[in-house]
Parts: C-alpha cells; sequence; structure tokens
DNA sequence: TTGTACGCGTTATCAC
DNA sequence: GTGATAACGCGTACAA
C-alpha cells in the first residue's frame, strides 16, 4: 500500500503538502500541485478510507436496512426496484451504500449500535420487521432516516399516492358501469392497506355510493394465495360476485382471478378485476391485469433525495408522509 | 461518542486495559474485565470501524458489484435472490456488505480503486456491465472474488447445473413422446446460454438424435420479447411448429407461448413449452409453466461459502466453474 | 496483570 | 507556499 508518505519521499516535500495538493487546497502552488498528483498517479496511490474517516469524522455512507426474513415474497420486486433507484441517486452524489447489519466481527449489535459503529450519515429503511425492538431505538436516535412505505411510521415516507390511485381506479370501473364494486385489501398492519381502504371508501363515499361491509375482505397478505383465500371469502360473505373487484395487490388481483376461473366465472366478461402496483408479469397473464403503476423509481430517488436533504440539514425530520408519488392507471384486459 | 479512554478514565485504568476488556483478551483479571464491560455497557459505549480497521488492517467488508444500468429486467429476479441468500450467509459470518461504486466524495475511482480504498477482503460480483474496462484491471488484481454466472469467464464461478438441466428437460419431452424438439437458446455472449445450447446437441447427440440446426434460434436477450421475436423466426426458418420447444428461460418461454397462442396454437396440446429459472409467476399463467428450478438461495450460499474459503486461504482462486448447484425439473400444464 | 508508548494513514492547525 | 506536529480512536508490543 502505497501512501502519502511515500509520495512524499519521492516528492521531496512533507506528507501534510501532499495532502493539500490531493484534496486540491489552495495554499499550494499550482506546479508543485501538478507534480505531487502526477507522482502519485505513478505510484498508483489510493486513499484509505479509514484513515479519512477517523481524521475527518465524516463517512460519507448510508445504511440500507434489508431484512428478508419477513417473507414479503413477490412484494420484493417492488422493493428491489426501489433500493436500485436510490443507490444510482446516492452513490451519485458520492456516498457509498452498506445493508445495516447486526453484527460485526464476532459480536452481536443492535441496530443503532451498528449505524454508531460505522457512523453512517443516514439510513434508507427499505424493508423490516416492525416488531422488532432494534428497529424503535434506532429510528428515535436521531440520525436521518427515511423509509417508504412498509408499517414504520415515525419515520419520514415516500409513499405512492394510494388515494389518488383508488380513485382512478373506481371513477374507471364505475364510468364502465359497475355498480357493485369489492375491494380485497392487502393486511391492514400494512399502512398502503390502510389508506387504499380508507380511500376506496371515501371516494364511494362522496360519489354518494353506499358502502357495503360485505363487500370489503380484508387478505392475510399482499400474496397470490391471500388472494385466492379472499375471494372465496368474499364470495361467501357477500353471497355472489360483484360487478368488479379491486384489490389491494397484483398477486391479490392474480390469486382472486384464478380462484374465479375455477369457478367458472370470465374475467373481464363476468367480473372486472383490478390490481395494484404493476409488477412485470401483469402483462403477460391472460388476462393481462389492468392495474395502477407504482414508480418505483421515482420513490427510490424521492427517498434518497428526503435523506440527503436531512442530512444536509436542509430540512427537518418529520415522522410520516412527506412525499407523495404520482400513480398511474395501467388499463389492460381484465377489465371491461 | 464515547472512547475507550473516556471508560478508561471512569474504571480508573488505563485504555489498553480498557481494549484488552473489550477483545477479551486472556491477560487480564476476570475481576477487571466484567467490571470494565459493565462500565462501557453503561456508557453506552460503541467501538469505532474506522479505527479499528486502521489499526487491524481488517476490514471484515465485502464488496458486491450490482450494477442495473445493463437492463437484464426480468432476469433481475434471479440476482436479487442470489444475492439476499449470499448477504445472509456473509453478515452471519461477521463480514458487512457495501456496494461497490466508481465514486467515493466527488472524485471518481475505478472498480480496483474503491476496493482498495475500502480495503474489502473480498468482492462477490452479481451482475455486471462485462464490457467495463474497469472490471478486468479489478479481476485481475489478486483481490478474493467470486461471481455467478454472467458472462465474466476469469472468475470463480457458482453456476446451476446447466447440463443436468437440460438434460431432464429432453429426457422428459422425448418421454412424452416428442420428437422434433426446438431450442429457443439466450443469448450467447451469456454463458449459461453458452451451456445449455452445447448441452443440448450433446444429450440429443448421445439419444442417437440428429441436430437439425434449424431447431435452434438463438433469442437476442432473456426477456419476454426476444421470446416472441425467437418463436416466429423459429417458425419461419424451420417452415411450420416441432412437438416441443426449449426455452433457455422462463421469460422467453412465456413470450414463445403469447406468440404461438397468437399464432392459434394450443399449448401444451398443439406443442409443449418449457421454460428455465422458475421464476414466481411461472406457478400462475396460463397454462403454468413446466419449468426447471434454479436454487437462488443455494447458488448465493455457495458463493458466499466460497469466497470466504477465498479470503482464508483455504482454496486457491481458480477461473471458471467451482461449483454446479443442481437443479430441478418442475412439471407444470405447459406440457404434455 | 497492568500501563506506557507507538503505529495505523489521513487531515488540520499552526508556525515558519 | 510549505512543513512540523498534533489529533482521530484503537490495538498491541514491550516494559513494569
Amino acid at each position: 500500500m502505497v501512501t502519502i508518505y511515500d509520495i512524499a519521499k519521492k516528492a521531496g516535500c512533507s506528507s501534510s503538502t501532499v495532502s493539500k495538493a490531493l484534496n486540491n487546497s489552495s495554499t499550494i502552488s499550482k506546479k508543485r500541485k501538478e507534480e505531487i498528483i502526477a507522482i502519485a498517479k505513478l505510484m498508483g496511490y489510493v486513499p484509505n478510507s479509514n484513515a479519512r474517516q477517523l481524521a475527518t469524522k465524516n463517512s460519507w455512507s448510508i445504511g440500507v436496512l434489508f431484512s428478508e426474513d419477513m417473507n414479503i415474497g413477490l412484494e420484493h420486486h417492488f422493493f428491489s426496484g426501489v433500493l436500485e433507484a436510490f443507490k444510482t441517486y446516492v452513490e451519485d452524489l458520492g456516498y457509498e451504500v452498506t445493508f445495516v447489519s447486526k453484527k460485526v466481527g464476532h459480536q452481536s449489535l443492535s441496530y443503532l449500535e451498528w449505524c454508531k459503529y460505522k457512523n453512517v450519515d443516514g439510513v434508507f429503511i427499505v424493508t423490516v420487521d416492525v416488531d422488532d425492538v432494534s428497529l424503535k431505538e434506532l429510528t428515535e436516535s436521531g440520525i436521518p432516516i427515511v423509509t417508504v412505505d412498509n408499517g414504520v411510521l415515525n419515520v419520514p415516507t415516500i409513499i405512492s399516492d394510494n388515494y389518488q390511485g383508488t380513485r382512478m381506479v373506481l371513477n374507471y370501473l364505475r364510468l364502465k358501469g359497475a355498480k357493485k364494486i369489492a375491494h380485497i385489501a392487502g393486511p391492514l398492519r400494512s399502512f398502503a392497506a390502510q389508506e387504499r381502504i380508507e380511500a376506496y371508501k371515501d371516494v364511494l363515499r362522496k360519489a354518494d355510493v353506499e358502502i357495503d361491509e360485505k363487500l370489503i375482505i380484508e387478505a392475510n397478505n399482499y400474496d397470490f394465495n391471500s388472494g385466492k383465500n379472499a375471494l372465496y371469502q368474499l364470495i361467501s360473505q357477500y353471497g355472489g360476485i360483484p360487478d368488479a373487484i379491486y384489490a389491494a395487490s397484483d398477486d391479490i388481483a392474480l390469486g382472486a382471478i384464478r380462484a374465479l376461473k375455477e369457478l367458472g366465472y370470465k374475467i373481464p366478461e363476468d367480473v372486472s378485476v383490478v390490481g395494484f402496483d404493476n409488477i412485470e408479469l401483469t402483462k403477460y397473464t391472460s388476462p393481462s391485469l389492468t392495474t395502477i403503476a407504482q414508480d418505483k423509481i421515482r420513490i427510490g430517488r424521492e427517498a434518497a433525495k428526503h435523506l440527503i436533504a436531512l442530512i444536509n440539514h436542509e430540512t427537518e425530520s418529520v415522522p410520516g408522509i412527506v412525499k407523495r408519488v404520482p400513480v398511474e392507471l395501467v388499463i389492460r384486459e381484465s377489465t371491461k
């Protein structure tokens, strides 16, 4: 490993002069500077992150909480996309991103301890086990944090505009003549699920449609099988099928469609079905799925932007929703 | 921030004694040790990663190359799964995982420079632009590296057993009576695509089946549309449809199925279709897809194992395939 | 068993 | 414009 001392020796100057040259300080002659930089390049000098961070107390690093123990299954696709966009944005600003861990070498740490250990500038909570006690400690620590919808509520959150999406779905279905529109909600421990169900009720109410609680059912989870089960429950609780079904996720929608097919119904002839997310495969199923497209890239980027602003003290940390990202209605074959 | 000096002051001893207590050295009395540890906990002491790494020259960190500029689309799902498994394994051993970047603060670095800067113990190449010049420098640097199938060939590689998978597909199709079996290969710049096409030829040859080059077609990519296009080409080049189609990925298979449907063919009545990967959605399409399941978790874990072994000098770095992970044939509705 | 003193590679504060 | 020198927080020979 070549250090600034090696360079200093070769350049015939002191290490502090080298440091100044490399950090283009103003108090150094142009000639010296170029000379030193040339030598550094020649010798293959690479700075040492640890030494630099130790001296500057400045880490340029961001921790990412991304635990997959919690079995979010297909949904994961959404979060991966968000993380990608986030990573791209902050890396371009010169930050490095590291997964927050609970171990270092042979000893166990809490999330907060790990963050202090690494001296991260901020944390992006992507997915997490909300029941983890270690999490509360972290979110209350004062470290800049953002998250996207995942049920952690005491942290600045970037989220899709669920109300807008729900309104678009319902307006569209009603425009197409649907009277009885059911809603298969996501698990209500999820914030997004709560928002969508509230929006469903509110939009209908404002359109002077009476809310029929029998048309609302909560799925156990966001996945295919939960959707399938929910549909059977819906039918038995409602005593038949509605004109249309608004599902809280694409996977739920696909599960519901499968169940409907098993029961001999045709989509969209007998019943229209709409999902939420616009995951890749919705283009390719038959029928292809009408759905609300979430803008993963935008969400990731907005999260990054907000976190950087927090780090730079350009904004204050307020718990809850700080940004709603617009969604889009994608009309395909599952609605008539 | 509380340091070992703060603890030393409170405990009435020297900082080195504190250090010894915290690193459970053998040369310290039990009583002192427990006392110091208690004080450390009380004061909320957290070690400083940079100082420790600077002193020990030991980073306990692994870099991950995961660039998404290259538009691998749906395939990404596979790599995300592999990365998850990898991360879980190495974090459990106490390593932290950081995305390799090309910037730090405001200056640009090559991959290798970044790795030296961060002093990572090893690198896991998940996805990467193989044409990146910066990559060669890294792979030839001597830093421990592993990769999974992605076209980087001069590095130890963990990969699915493509031969076994291909053999299972072909044997199954032939058993079911298929005579003319076409192969839609992946893009041949991909190593897996090459392996699968070679296996296809070899297995048939060994079964005394004459290879008909007209039954082989290379898709431009691994995605849906490439599969669709490839199928049209196949038909025009072969002058009809074969008994069965073995596609190099599920997405290709689904694209081909879509094209077949457009042409009025029924699957599996008119033609059987088999994919490769076993991505989630293959369960839910209609017909659901017969495919080869790749074991993402096992691949990620084996990659981790191998990298750790390299880091610990328990094995030597040999370019090319170091481990083949078994695959499984999942029979669903797209074959008869 | 404990403490002293130094090194890890860098930046930053002063004198010069 | 340049160069000693002191941090930064920790680990570790070596001496006590």
